[in-house]
DNA sequence: ACCTGAACACCGTTCAAGT
DNA sequence: ACCTGAACACCGTTCAAGT
């Protein structure tokens, strides 16, 4: 059980070694991304890279800690996406109506991150996250929502309600993803019936599933509808209080 | 690999046995709640039953079905605190600006019953939910807000964007607490400068810090404002879209 | 029908010993 | 300083054999 924090005992200066944290960090990821958390072993990242499991823990104190230098790895994406320059010139904009688009950039590009790295949502869950890439992205959203005029507690509220909003979203569209590619074993006899019985006694469900089924729905579109849609009743509050005060 | 879905295959009626399935799932909740995901074993599960970790393959089919049952265990405990009562009397009420309380209501009791199973958070990603009280708990989101006005593809957006608020939430504050208890173990040198070195570069962050740092703030009220205020956002923004149509 | 006991193929982590 | 090799204490899951 380590005492402290990855972040506390940074990478040390090469000698006569062969790895270093990012080559370790890029290789998890990698493996996450392809076979999910539970695909990721610490002896299955010291093969790829050559070398026995026990060799990792010269770079690295536990696998947790492996997980969390990965999560604020895939962090960094966002604000790279978005570009630097959003960055640069925060301080410059007027602050008029347009902090709408730039909230909604940054939530855009953290739900595409998430989406394309569904590991990382579990991350989200009860480990505090406290790398570089996580304090530069929750700057830059103070920044985007203190130029909308937010300031003191009420800031921090409307950057939680934002974050909020692209977690959960995230969250509900990586679990229906999974349903669905579920749904291809659940075509026989036995589901048919589990489904009809459920919803005999929930006739609201039982349509929206009906609807869903019947308009051979695009499930990306339905996705980025359900996604929006959520998004602009945050901000639309979000408005409603900055002219309320 | 199982090729179907435990919701598919009932507990069997009972002969000479000594388990069922609820008595897994009440040993696996407990388990949970007390020691998180990694205290859950099968064969601490069996052992605190008393029997070997091979039999509870008798009535599961793997670890993760166990999990889920779990989950849609405590899931129930949301419309149970409630009451059947509001589900009795939805038909009945007019419709009004009461929708609401409603929808708070629910949130509020999926939010506390996310709180006390944190775990279950971790069930949210990558597993499709498809037991009976995750099924009671859909249909009467969408009573809440098919009452409101709500129809269509918009009833399913409308509710997704109350439930992403909730879990993503719930996702945060879980973290957050946990970050808080760690960082009892952050009181040394080392970590004050890491977070002063960090927060150089981010003045808003380090702004938010220390505000909560002098304040003495006080967790649990903080928790709730914020869910409040996040809520209230997308209300506002749901009853937005219902006059504008 | 239900459970035991033992096995299989894995884990994360530690640590002496090597270079 | 960095890595190996082997070990320890676990896992989930399977399955013959018992009752």
């Amino acid at each position: 059980m380590p005492t402290s924090s990855v972040w506390l005992r940074p990478d040390r200066p090469p000698r006569d070694r062969r790895l270093d944290r990012a080559e370790l960090v890029r290789r998890a990821v990698a493996i996450l991304d392809a076979e999910g958390r539970a695909g990721l072993s610490m002896r299955r990242v010291a093969g790829e890279l050559g070398v026995t499991a026990g060799a990792l823990y010269w770079y690295v104190a536990t696998k947790d800690e492996l997980l969390e230098l990965a999560f604020d790895d895939v962090l960094g994406e966002v604000l790279a996406e978005i570009g630097p320059a959003a960055e640069a010139r925060r301080p410059a904009d007027g602050g008029g109506g347009e902090w709408r688009e730039r909230v909604a950039a940054l939530a855009s590009a953290h739900r595409g991150m998430l989406l394309r790295h569904p590991w990382a949502l579990t991350d989200l869950v009860g480990q505090p996250n406290l790398g570089p890439n996580a304090f530069a992205l929750a700057e830059a959203g103070l920044g985007a929502l203190s130029a909308a005029g937010f300031a003191g507690a009420d800031l921090d509220a409307a950057l939680a309600a934002v974050n909020d909003h692209v977690v959960g979203a995230a969250t509900a569209e990586v679990a229906w993803r999974a349903a669905l590619e579920r749904s291809g074993r659940w075509r026989d006899e036995a589901a048919a019936d589990y489904l009809r019985r459920a919803t005999e006694r929930h006739p609201l469900l039982a349509r929206r599933m009906a609807a869903d089924a019947s308009a051979g729905l695009d499930v990306d579109r339905e996705c980025d509808r359900r996604f929006a849609f959520g998004l602009g009743c945050v901000l639309d509050g979000l408005a409603a209080r900055l002219t309320a005060e």
